[in-house]
DNA sequence: TCTTTTTTTGAAATTTAATTTCTTAATTTT
DNA sequence: AAAATTAAGAAATTAAATTTCAAAAAAAGA
């Protein structure tokens, strides 16, 4: 029911929709697994028969971030296979309560940690500057993801930021447009095909805003590609039925990620307000 | 037979022959394996307090080719161990952005697992029997928690149910009074003492609803005493300055598990109508 | 204690690997 | 068939790992 999060069956199943130069490297890493983790692209392109710039597409065309990503996941993923942990992966009519419970978690778990190879280095960096340059901070996402928004934005005023946040399209209009060229909007959709979270952030982009998306990577989304940042997801896509648990996890191991960044920035320039929050808030208790 | 040694327990053995630049390095590496894979020579020579050429040569001490290899030995080692959990508040001053992200991931992806030692198979049983014969569903967390009854309140609603969620105290109050017997209120607060949180709940009780509470393990906290039915959340230390990241993260653990167990329990009744919100989802596409 | 020798170390240079850019080729659309 | 789009590899760039080498520290011998 729940789908696997596993690398290899990620390659078989879009095994169709590869191109020419793609599908000789998915079948060589196919049918040589436990071989790429030692490999070089180098090695790995001749081998296949591709070249080095194809295996590097290859590895974000399956939603991986990098090729030292992919070789790390792979490793990973091979541990588990000899391990035999995969009868989480799937729900079963008999399951009690906690069964549930556990492969919930088990999938959380499996998800946070996917996001380490779909997260690029730099973009993290130019996220950080730019988030510290900025006056203003908005978060958008709709339906499963105006959680995350909100989350974010919270933790955002928390550091003293004006950060603000809706749900709703109306409202995030003349928030947007009182963005001010260096002031920063957060796109948060995990497929990065909303509607209403590409319009406002083409909007905020004409209003000089820069643009971080927290999406998939999926080089072909719109949102990917209209974004001045990208922090990437990896695809932890489920049962349709169920809809996503998992990838409002990544959303918010990101969120977490930029705000403890910011934090550790900021240093103890902050800590004095910080602690007068505080003590206020223990004031105040309620 | 000779048994295997794991490459930590090689690198603890041989501890005392360590020059002092290596056993900076080892040191490190014991008390931050997990974070190595995804390092490079220069971050952790950095973080080591030694230098790159030092790195190499340390790999060659403990009878490993490179430092690459030595990374993917860490990999398998723990995907193996799968998490001996320690670690938190490892925040240090010259952490770069990817540091700090690969560290949230870390602590956030223990907080999900220690879930598991906090949940009481029986509690959980009740929630979802609770859940299953309600009408209303009501959500109430405030700050950090607000998020988490944001997701929750959305799920449900998916489902079908009649669920209402608010941040703010005054709007809960009349949403509170439309509470019958049988009706659910969920209380979301991680420390179990938020005044605000602990009024409702006692509220919700007075109109006869099934209080559930979704608070940290600890008998002596007033939410913890009032609440039916008691899902524990895991003591995720927190750095108090930061406040609470990964607290949220086992909020929604359980409440994703909350959500599979109904899903599940329902069935394919409500499968149908699921599809129809579905496709509507997908006609309107926003 | 004071050389001398040996070992250890990190800075800089080199080599190797990964990634991006740019151009050409192939494919699809009109 | 022409135009537009997409795919692919060669070459350039950037980043990572490794080696070299000179200086510092420690050990050995006077």
């Amino acid at each position: 029911m729940m789908k696997q999060l596993s690398i290899l069956a990620k390659i078989e199943n879009q095994m169709e929709r590869f191109s020419r130069a793609e599908k000789k490297i998915a079948t060589y890493i196919m049918e040589h697994a436990e071989l790429v983790p030692n490999m070089t692209t180098k090695e790995l392109s001749r081998n296949a028969g591709a070249s080095e710039a194809s295996v590097v597409r290859f590895c974000k065309a399956i939603g991986i971030g990098s090729f030292t990503a992919l070789k790390l996941a792979l490793v990973r993923e091979l541990t588990i296979a000899d391990m035999n942990i995969n009868d989480f992966s799937i729900i079963e009519k008999q399951d009690t309560p906690y069964d549930l419970f556990n492969k919930v978690t088990y999938v959380n778990k499996a998800a946070v940690e996917a996001t380490t190879t779909t997260i690029d280095k730099r973009e993290l960096e130019k996220a950080a500057e730019a988030i510290a340059k900025a006056g203003k901070i908005l978060f958008y996402g709709v339906g499963g993801s105006a959680a995350s928004a909100m989350d974010a934005c919270y933790k955002f005023t928390k550091l003293g930021y004006v950060s603000a946040m809706s749900p709703d399209f109306h409202t995030m209009l003349p928030l947007v447009a009182n963005l001010e060229k260096g002031d920063v909007f957060v796109a948060i959709s995990t497929s990065g095909r909303t509607k209403d979270v590409l319009e406002i952030a083409r909007f905020a982009k004409k209003q000089d805003a820069t643009v971080i998306a927290i999406t998939k990577l999926d080089t072909s989304s719109p949102l990917y590609k209209e974004a001045n940042i990208k922090l990437c997801l990896p695809d932890v896509e489920q049962d349709h039925r169920i809809g996503s648990m998992a990838s409002r996890m990544t959303q918010l191991n990101i969120i977490d990620a930029l705000y403890l960044i910011t934090f550790h920035r900021m240093g103890s320039l902050v800590l004095d307000k910080f602690h007068e929050t505080r003590e206020e808030v223990v004031r105040l208790r309620r």
